[in-house]
DNA sequence: TTAAAATCAGTAACCATTACTGATTTTAAG
DNA sequence: CTTAAAATCAGTAATGGTTACTGATTTTAA
């Protein structure tokens, strides 16, 4: 993978946000930076970033993917009113690792990991605390 | 919601069936009693039942959506070789109700669930067991 | 400096899914 | 049983996120 402006880029725009953005919203945000760059590029680049480690791609409810530049361990809640996604500073490992084994015990698969995803509603969508 | 008899025929395929069949799938299977069907009316229906509760909709990695008839609180198992979605029959409500508790304490949204998928190499794309 | 490899912008294609059409079936009241 | 409104159908077009293809441009490394 060589470098190239257009990648750098998206992974600063990334790096920079907690807001998890989609496809989409990276090629508005880069565009005012690089007006000429395209969809396809960011999506292609989102791919070898993802492909490579380097960014993680979640997937929700709604279809669309999500692209998040922290690729330490933590996990997302997804809010089911406006499609928008949080970060969740947990530490689950522990609770992982056992889910893990239990699964492997009631399988002949080879169970390699879980993905777990919160939802609900978001604090901005329905304000519950002050 | 009326009768029809291709809703009954897609909900008996379903309730006959642990494969958690794709809607290609589902189409394929129910065409050879109702050749007839349209992959339309399948998809329509689906959607149908997965909105009044009475079959589960899977997202998969893969982006393509797999049905279970089987409602009850269960896991799903992903192979991410050949994409088949396998039952767990293991009992999760407690670490659960835990995780959501959990995940309640740090963040300010209101969180309803969490979804769990488990994933890895299935028995039958690469056996290790007798 | 230069040529191969990688990447680009632009756009067409892909594919799962949903929406639209006029025809047919189902339901429930008379 | 009729019969008319509502629901559903088959067939097909449209949608929308994503990927693939094109010839031009940029990057890399010798």
């Amino acid at each position: 993978m060589n470098h190239s402006r257009q990648r750098d880029l998206i992974m600063d725009y990334l790096s920079g946000t907690k807001s998890h953005p989609t496809a989409e919203e990276v090629y508005e945000n880069v565009s005012r930076v690089e007006p000429n760059i395209s969809l396809g590029t960011v999506y292609r680049n989102l791919k070898l970033l993802s492909d490579n480690k380097m960014i993680i791609r979640i997937h929700t409810q709604d279809g669309v993917d999500h692209f998040d530049a922290d690729t330490r361990d933590h996990y997302h809640f997804y809010c089911t009113k406006c499609g928008r996604v949080y970060d969740l500073e947990m530490d689950m490992s522990a609770t992982v690792r056992k889910l893990v084994r239990e699964a492997s015990e009631v399988t002949d698969c080879r169970v390699e990991g879980c993905m777990i995803y919160f939802h609900g509603i978001c604090n901005n969508c329905e304000p519950t605390r002050g």
